[in-house]
DNA sequence: ATAATAAAGTCAAAGAAGGTCAAATGATTG
DNA sequence: CAATCATTTGACCTTCTTTGACTTTATTAT
């Protein structure tokens, strides 16, 4: 029952369905059909469609204005590099959850590596190491296990 | 009559109903349902639904949140739990090293898992810490991870 | 050009969950 | 009986969602 659901999975439809890897809504009107606020399009855009996520979004506003969601499609090394790139030497749960789940979702890596990854960078792992340590080791360990998979 | 208990059989019916082994619920309204504090669900997994016991939980927070508890099958049981009792609260990369060989070699573990381990154990890994925590963090980490494979 | 209109963007507040931790209490065992 | 272990509770924390008021940008009609 939750709305931002029913507007991600909206998206996804539409972008399977279309050949291009793209889909097209006007902002209002596409709030209008599911109901809701129309700044939510925009909650959901940027939690759940950013380039971690493996989009690309485009829009323009004013009359005839348009928002675009491209799906991005790389190959698998690029895709790593860009990827492990992204993360920097320090990285919270919530983002490292998001590349892992992206990686999965685009079939990166299988669900039992992803069951591996998310053991390792685990509470129980981190409550090993001071506070301050944690976002650098949890990189660390993420980008390691992720330079593996190339 | 403790109502841990009480908690425990009720998720259990409902994983025993469930055809996918799974049972889903609204925190706040199973505690109310049940008649405790929000937080003692939390204890009741904790103690009762881990990895070890063969269950792995899932969950969202903010609206529409949830937790999902899955039974999972475990097809390698009692060995495995031996090893990782043997680990103990600190390790050396040698001794690790041992452990991963071991389970490759039964083939409790397959090659991609197994250079995933590797990868989050590795220098580079130990590194971002100071000397003294290198055995125990490595311990965790080890110790997290082939739980997941259970 | 300007003004009106038609989009989309931003941001912060409020609400809706679940998570954590430690203190208090209760149960078990040596 | 003391010590340890398990349970219960509540206060506080973090994350996720929803909404709406206000801003910015583009197009169109005057």
């Amino acid at each position: 029952m939750k709305i931002s659901d029913l507007i991600t999975s909206e998206i996804l439809r539409m972008l399977n369905e279309s050949e291009e890897n793209t889909a097209e809504i006007q902002r209002n009107d596409f709030a209008g059909l599911i109901g809701c606020a129309p700044s939510q399009i925009n909650y959901v855009l940027s939690s759940r469609f950013t380039p971690e996520h493996g989009y690309i979004i485009e829009s323009r506003r004013g009359g005839g204005g348009y928002i675009k969601i491209k799906r991005v499609v790389m190959r698998k090394g690029a895709a790593f590099m860009h990827i492990i790139n992204s993360i920097g030497d320090s990285i919270d749960m919530m983002s490292a959850r998001i590349v892992i789940e992206n990686c999965l979702q685009s079939e990166l890596i299988s669900p039992d590596t992803a069951r591996v990854m998310y053991a390792a960078l685990s509470n129980n792992v981190m409550r090993s190491v001071p506070v301050i340590l944690q976002d650098s080791l949890r990189a660390a360990i993420l980008k390691e296990m992720l330079l593996v998979q190339i």
